[in-house]
DNA sequence: GCGTTATTGTTATGATCATAACGATATGGA
DNA sequence: TCCATATCGTTATGATCATAACAATAACGC
């Protein structure tokens, strides 16, 4: 039973050395969980979220992708991208069809709707990371891109 | 519909200084993603997520908290610390009880069982920090950490 | 004391996430 | 050719996430 005890329920030796705000995992769910607040504060009201707007971008860097690729290239597990895709399809900001050359794959494009949302929106963007980066220098900032892309190399 | 065109199908001008590498929050959810994978790697067959291991993680450091103070601590909304002190409480890794002195507050502490289970993957999750920033040198770990703190600043 | 406000926890809804299992299609080698 | 393998998409399950609405309790101001 839980007690309003001045001792920490855990009592007994505590390994001083750790610290859950020292570890990196942490600070980064934080941290992503900011600059998505942030997104969403700015791009809520047209309804859509990080990871979608993550995926319309990248069509519109991209082009035309099967449904796997643009997956891989938003860093979406297969069933995860299928999902997103399918709600911006619903909405009209995306277009899907298979791939004449290749039964398996489920080509993706924006349709005029969409590209011209996601020309809209980035602008809005690029100030939301403006931002999110606020208190850091300019240095400072390419210094954090950098290091975060040196986490996830391959 | 989609086609295999050589030119990208959001054609037209397109705006070059924008690139989804380049936005933070991208970068922040990617490096997430693979500093979860690393944690759910290691501690995975304690099926604990990185979330879960936060909480309890928490509660070794502070002792017997509200399920709200706790949620603050570990970045989540109430109706979210609430399912995970649930999934917790149902594995005996967690105990809950009211607070007698405010009938509202929800008491939550480490059991005996949490107890050893957190000192058991204290190390590990310590090891599994190590390997996330494994490519990065000493004095840029810290800048990093000390970074992306600077981000989540109230 | 009493009523307004604030805090805590819960419920519900919908969108990410990861994983496993499964069909359908392509590809490659024997 | 034929078969084993690989790739793509789908379905299912369960765990995060955020948000809004709500009840219960506490704290506060008059």
């Amino acid at each position: 039973m839980p007690r309003t005890s001045t001792r920490p329920a855990a009592a007994g030796r505590r390994d001083d050395r750790y610290r859950l705000d020292d570890q990196i995992g942490f600070l980064l769910r934080r941290a992503y969980q900011r600059a998505s607040a942030n997104l969403v504060e700015r791009i809520g009201d047209h309804d859509l979220t990080a990871p979608q707007f993550a995926t319309l971008a990248r069509l519109y860097e991209r082009g035309t992708l099967s449904q796997n690729l643009l997956g891989r290239l938003v860093v979406m597990e297969p069933a995860n991208i299928r999902d997103v895709v399918q709600r911006l399809r619903r909405r009209g900001l995306v277009a899907t069809g298979r791939d004449p050359e290749d039964g398996r794959q489920l080509l993706v494009c924006l349709t005029p709707s969409g590209l011209a949302l996601v020309r809209k929106l980035l602008p809005v963007e690029a100030a939301c990371t403006a931002k999110t980066l606020a208190r850091l220098g300019r240095a400072e900032r390419t210094l954090l891109c950098d290091l975060l892309r040196r986490l996830t190399v391959d």
